[in-house]
DNA sequence: ATTAGTGCAAAGGATTTGCATAAAG
DNA sequence: CTTTATGCAAATCCTTTGCACTAAT
């Protein structure tokens, strides 16, 4: 699915010089990483690249982002930028629990129609935050 | 309105010792300030205050997210977290052009039902990026 | 050759911490 | 006196930057 020349081509699609650092993070983030911080993805590259610095993995998130191959996620509970390569519109729910991160379809949320009579809305940003619902868990 | 006496009662009322320098910081949250920046807070505070350290105005602003007097906002278009007198379930609405940020009613925003199905939802952030309309801009 | 990408270490901004001094009950 | 708050500087965390080196056209 996810071979070295597929991403290579992606890469190459989006505008973004496949260089061995660049195939070898895109490939880590499609095909293992979930919403990956850049300590994950500098922990990952630290196993399985021979040696790549810190500074390259901040610039190449900075290219892929640019070339709209990640989006950056900036979320009130931690400190640090998450990477999703979910590029399309959608927004998040945060399991308080397991600290995972899930993706919830846009339609999720509807927004009062009179708001764009007083506002021009570019960019929606939902996070949720709660628990997951066990199997028989009760529920109005 | 907000004079020492009753920012100090309101300050004891909410379990927090009113020294001169909570005080000083509670009174301008609550009568000038919008949704200020720790640097606002400390501008403020040099020209209005014999002598306040950083510090001071950090731990006094971590009591008051603790005593619920104030909301922490960490919001993604800037590394500054903002500070919000409005403890009242709100969203946020960023103005582009002004980089004004406008309180929202929660109920501008609906979540579909089905959600709750599958989660326990314990908080729900929203914030919405544009610019406002102007009196005669046409909109659909 | 010229441009683009990488690695390293240093710098940066925002926030926190440790600890000694000062103030308050 | 004993606790709590303050001030200062140093430390911390995450991210960015400057610059020399390398690789690729």
């Amino acid at each position: 699915m996810y071979d070295t020349i597929t991403v290579s081509r992606q890469l190459k699609a989006a505008g973004v010089h496949p260089t061995a650092q660049r195939i070898a993070i895109y490939h880590y983030l499609l095909s293992q990483a979930k919403h990956p911080t850049v300590e994950d993805i500098k922990a990952w590259v630290d196993q399985n690249f021979p040696k790549m610095s810190l500074a390259t993995v901040y610039n190449t998130l900075r290219t892929f982002v640019e070339a709209k191959l990640v989006k950056e996620l900036k979320l009130p509970h931690s400190s640090k930028t998450v990477y999703d390569t979910n590029v399309r519109n959608h927004h998040h729910f945060f399991d308080e629990d397991s600290g995972e991160l899930i993706d919830l379809d846009p339609a999720v949320v509807t927004l009062d129609p009179a708001l764009k009579r007083k506002y021009l809305i570019t960019h929606i940003h939902v996070l949720l935050r709660g628990t997951q619902r066990r199997k028989y868990d009760d529920h109005a």
